[in-house]
DNA sequence: GCGCGGTCACGACG
DNA sequence: CCGTCGTGACCGCG
């Protein structure tokens, strides 16, 4: 945690209500009760809860309260916690793999995989990310696993229930599986030499293995608000958005429904995705100018004439919403302004539709359009884009800027200090400084030799050591994401011939995304960032000075209390960051346990980066990977830092401090030696470090 | 070395 | 079971 100001050390009555904060979002307070199911068949493999981080915590940039969501009129198709589950309102094809559909599964039959259970009482610790471990490699060569030759069985963890209706945990389960799958996907047909056969729409296959094998929630249709989906999250997919419910449709921008059982055949808008590639623009971010589908008779043989659009299908259910006066789900499409080629998907909460009229387009033929204007309340989601985009053409418009850049320009981007929430206006100082600094030597891993690679390393290159050394597989996709944890991951280093743009020199190349240090309400300094960030990037490595355990004690006992030390000794909550294995031949290639052949103590009291800033979250949405390449003829390790998830813009960055054992240094502070966590999250431990 | 338009192949739902 | 909906990766161009 940043401390600076020591305010992470909050007095136990220092006015920080935790139960407000707790009731934030809509967890289990709202959610149905189901009667209780006998002790539940255990899901194959492991508890898919179990130590999986919880969602981010949401982001209000402009100060609303952030109980918005649990509003009751926005909230209204929820049902109250007492009331019965209501009949499906249609029942869905059984499972190809029998049992998939038993009834519920959940340990306590509550319909929702509780956090608590199998957790708690399961939980288990890593052991000390020290070298001991020596697991057999798992290698996602093909004969693993519980696949029949035939094809993969695979059992959904899921029950029908929670298929049906999700929320919070389930939704991150379901992105988890697709986005982890969908890179082991990448990095599978990016090994393949031959560039036939290869699969170039991984998104596509990945969709459509959580969509066929059940690992999808919110498939109930319905208007209004998607439990666990909440206002400000980002897609990088349209399968993401498919499979947690939010926008059912894979291509079409308009979702809708047709007769909800009340013998009323009126079709309803439920969701658009506003591509932005169409004059969408408005001027106001809570309206929205949408065009309607069709028209454009794209037949393979006929070179595309145009036609005039017709209210049917969605167009009539945007007209009929308009009519009903419901809701719509919006879901603004933008460019990202990290790499311009993709586009991503921006949440932003339930619209109405204003008015509609039909306009002339290009080709002279009718087009309908729709005016929406955003529901009000809500918090800002779209807004805060817009917001950025300014910042971003001129620090005058961001209020609260202290500096401009507290790298000095050490950095590739700047990264600015922001404080909109009192007048403290400076750090305490240190020394900005991009990497780690060695203030003596240490017994280091020996000297490994870099790769013979002349340009850039390719995937599936057989000779090149770097690749091998990571187990065979490229451990970024091609675009820079890290497919998955490894016990120790291998980068190419000064003394591989490849060029400074091979893509196995993700984390060594410096801050990329557009960061801000800010003022937190009430744990001081913390890191977000301007640019969003997707599951699996690279953001930043944890700088400093490395010490020894000597060091480390002395400082303990000396009673100083450095809030800045990186310790991989301590004990961190182990946690998945794979798919159920099953949903493809390959096995998840995920980590055990970190495997790092000496225990590594970063202090950045003095000199670090911004990873220094990253308060702890006992939820989340990063996580330290150590990463290790040569210098000097040795070979050094590394602390970076990769998303768990996709970050929407402004979220506060967060990792999990782990806990240092009693019997460590400092244990003769006693228990005050552990911080108060802040972090609100459901699954806070209540202390950290 | 980038932005742009064209091309291609694909999934969910009604 | 076929039609409706664009998308996302890639490639060549200027």
């Amino acid at each position: 945690m940043e401390g600076g100001s020591s305010q992470n050390f909050v007095p136990p009555s220092a006015g920080f209500d935790k139960s407000r904060v707790l009731d934030v979002r809509p967890l289990r307070s709202l959610m149905p009760v189901f009667p209780a199911a006998s002790q539940a068949p255990s899901f194959p493999g492991m508890p898919p809860f179990g130590n999986t981080p919880n969602g981010f915590p949401p982001f209000y940039p402009f100060g609303l309260p952030s109980s918005y969501q649990a509003s009751p009129d926005l909230n209204s198709e929820m049902r109250t916690p007492t009331g019965p589950m209501p009949a499906p309102i249609r029942s869905y094809r059984a499972p190809t793999s029998s049992g998939a559909d038993d009834f519920p599964e959940d340990s306590n039959g509550d319909g929702y995989f509780d956090p608590h259970v199998g957790s708690s009482s399961s939980r288990k610790k890593t052991t000390k990310a020290s070298s001991s471990r020596k697991k057999t490699k798992k290698n996602g060569d093909g004969d693993s696993l519980t696949n029949n030759g035939s094809g993969v069985t695979f059992v959904s963890v899921m029950s029908s229930f929670q298929i049906e209706d999700g929320n919070r945990e389930l939704v991150n389960y379901v992105l988890m599986n697709f986005d982890a799958l969908r890179r082991r996907i990448c990095q599978i047909e990016d090994n393949k030499e031959s560039k036939t056969g290869v699969i170039k729409r991984a998104d596509l296959k990945a969709g459509g293995i959580v969509m066929s094998k059940k690992v999808r929630t919110n498939m109930r249709r319905r208007v209004g608000v998607i439990p666990g989906v909440e206002i400000g999250d980002i897609f990088f997919f349209r399968m993401e958005m498919c499979a947690v419910g939010l926008h059912a449709p894979s291509m079409a921008g308009i979702d809708y429904m047709t007769g909800n059982g009340d013998g009323d055949k009126d079709p309803v808008a439920l969701s658009i995705v506003s591509s932005g590639g169409y004059d969408d623009e408005a001027e106001a971010s809570d309206v929205l100018i949408y065009s309607g589908q069709g028209g454009n008779s794209n037949s393979k043989d006929k070179d595309r004439e145009v036609a005039d659009q017709k209210l049917e299908r969605g167009n009539l259910a945007l007209q009929r919403s308009l009519h009903h006066g419901n809701e719509v789900r919006v879901i603004r499409g933008v460019k990202d302004d990290v790499s311009s080629t993709i586009k991503i998907y921006v949440y932003d909460g339930l619209y109405k539709v204003h008015e509609s009229w039909t306009e002339r387009g290009k080709a002279g033929c009718n087009i309908f359009k729709y005016k929406l204007l955003r529901v009000p309340g809500q918090p800002p989601a779209f807004a805060v884009w817009q917001a950025i985009r300014k910042w971003k053409d001129g620090f005058s418009s961001r209020a609260g800027l202290v500096l401009q850049d507290l790298t000095s320009g050490t950095e590739p981007v700047p990264v600015s200090l922001v404080n909109e929430v009192d007048n403290e206006k400076a750090l305490v100082s240190f020394t900005y400084f991009p990497t780690l600094k060695y203030t003596k030597s240490f017994s280091l891993m020996p000297p490994s030799f870099g790769c013979n690679c002349r340009s850039a390393c390719q995937p599936g290159d057989t000779n090149c050591s770097c690749i091998q050394k990571n187990g065979g597989d490229f451990p970024y996709t091609s675009n820079g994401i890290l497919v998955s944890r490894k016990q120790l991951l291998h980068e190419c280093g000064p003394t591989c011939p490849c060029t400074p743009n091979c893509k196995n020199r993700v984390s060594q190349t410096g801050v990329k995304l557009r960061l801000e240090v800010f003022k937190t309400k009430d744990r001081g300094w913390g890191l977000r960032s301007w640019d969003s960030i997707r599951a699996g990037a690279f953001i930043c490595e944890y700088a400093g000075e490395v010490i020894d355990e000597a060091k480390l004690k002395q400082k303990d006992d000396g009673g100083e209390n450095d809030e800045y030390i990186f310790d991989t000794g301590r004990d961190y909550e182990s946690f998945k960051w794979s798919y159920e294995p099953g949903l493809i031949e390959e096995s998840p290639n995920d980590v055990g346990d970190y495997n790092i052949p000496y225990r590594l103590i970063i202090s950045a009291k003095n000199v670090g980066n911004v990873g220094r800033f990253i308060n702890h979250s006992c939820s989340p949405n990063v996580f330290w990977q150590p990463v290790v390449y040569e210098h000097n003829n040795q070979s050094f390790v590394h602390i970076a830092f990769y998303a768990i998830g996709h970050i929407p813009p402004m979220t506060e960055l967060t990792y999990d401090y782990g806990s240092s054992s009693s019997n460590e240094a400092g244990s003769n502070s006693g228990p005050n030696r552990k911080n108060k966590c802040l972090c609100g999250s459901s699954k806070c431990r209540g202390y950290f470090g």
